[in-house]
Formats: C-alpha cells, structure tokens, sequence
DNA sequence: TTTATTTGACGCAAAAATACGTCAAATAAA
DNA sequence: TTTATTTGACGTATTTTTGCGTCAAATAAA
C-alpha cells in the first residue's frame, strides 16, 4: 500500500507543486489564455474552443477555481468566469523565487 | 476507452504543459533545489534529504532529466548530477511569456 | 578473485488524473 | 405552465503517476 507522503513535504514546497500542477495540463493553459483573450470575465460554453467535451473542460475549470488561479460567479442561469490577478501575482512570485534560488547557483556550476 | 488527446493541442501548448508537470510534485522541486544549494554537481544519494525511497527519488530524477532540468554524467561507478542552466533559462522564458499574456489583460477586467 | 557499493532497469500495487456520459437543479423563454 | 438552456454533480472507464521492492550490471575495495 501506497502510505499518505501528503505531509512529508513543507507546505510551502506542497503550495508551490500545487500551482505548477494546476498549469501541467495543455487544456487548462489554454483555458487561462482564451480568458485573457477575451478581455473580459466569459460565460457560455469555453469547450467550443477546447478539442475536449463539456464535461472535461469544466473539470478543467473546476481544477483553475480551486487553486484560486480563476474565479466563477454565477449570473442568473448562466455562470460568468475570471481570471484572479492577485493567485496569478502570487504564482509568478513563487515562480521567481524558486527561479532566483536556481539561477543564483548556475553560474558557479560546473557541468558538462 | 479513452483517446489519445496528445496531439489535439499545439506543440507549444503541449510543451508549456510539460514543463510544468516537471515541477508539479514537491520532491522534484526539492531535489532541484537541493542541487542549487549545493553549488556543484553531486553524486550519492539524494534520498537521505528527501522523505522518499531511494528508488522513488530516481524516478523523480529521471523525470527531471527527461525533461531536460539535469543532467546526469557516469563518473566511474557514481553518478554525477547537475543542474542544466539553459533548460532553467528556457522555463523562465515560458513561464514569463505566459504570465505576460495573463498579465496584460487583467488589467482590463473586472472581476469581483 | 571475492566482496562491497552504486546505480538504473523492471515490475507491481495503490492512488490520482483524465475524458466523458448521464442526470438533475436552476433559470429563462415559449 | 411547459419547454429549452445552462451548468455542476456524480459515476465510470482508462491511463498516468507515485512509491517501492527486487534484481542485475558496473565499478571499487579487500
């Protein structure tokens, strides 16, 4: 049996896997990209745009809502999709460390 | 049965996606921090810092050399581990180009 | 040579992710 | 009210990921 290793890792390395995770997926990059796109908060069926089903595309969106990285309000019958600027600030911030904590160490690195 | 979606999404979709998954589990963003902090290629087993088997963390590295995140070079019977700067390099310029994309829109919708 | 050390390959089991069909609730339109 | 539209919840099948034990190859040490 596979033991539960959920809390092995720091919450601050769990949080950060969590973002990357949320953008491993073609279907939900894209998602967040035709939401910029639009310049505006979308509703109505995105899967139009996407070589996937109903169904698939909005468990896509439920994965975006979720981590934070997009916020859904409903409007009436119909349910009306955003992106959230502060989790998308906070991913490129997490990003950026994890990215100075790399690329700091490089240059005195000697590989090949 | 399900598809093969692969090849349903562009290739720059597709390789965004991948190199996001390359970090969407906190022992691989571990295990390439821990090489920074090293400041030099190591060999041995880097499982002893991490809360993982030895063969579980080899298949995290693996992972992260298909990718192109390290790379590993036969030194005798050791194993020598690096970071590899220029694929480092080409996530930030993925990475930044999606966030410029996300970025500049948000500042024109309005969400609440 | 014999014995240890280091490492990856392989296989297996459990868990999670993926894709989608069906259904029901909620609202809008007729 | 009846009918259509929109959407998420739920269940299911398949694939992928995750974690690890075992084994064998390759080198180093005795």
């Amino acid at each position: 049996m596979v033991k539960a290793k959920s809390n092995l890792f720091s919450e601050e390395l769990t949080n950060s896997a969590a973002l990357f995770k949320a953008l491993a997926h073609p279907a939900r990059i894209q998602i967040l990209q035709y939401l910029a796109s639009q310049k505006t908060c979308i509703t109505g069926d995105i899967s139009e745009v996407l070589p996937l089903g109903r169904t698939t595309v909005n468990q896509h969106i439920k994965e975006l809502k979720e981590i934070g990285l997009i916020k859904g309000t409903i409007d009436g019958v119909k349910t009306k999709y955003c992106l959230n600027p502060c989790k998308i600030e906070e991913f490129k911030e997490v990003f950026d460390a994890l990215y100075g904590s790399l690329e700091n160490s490089c240059s005195t690195i000697s590989c090949d």
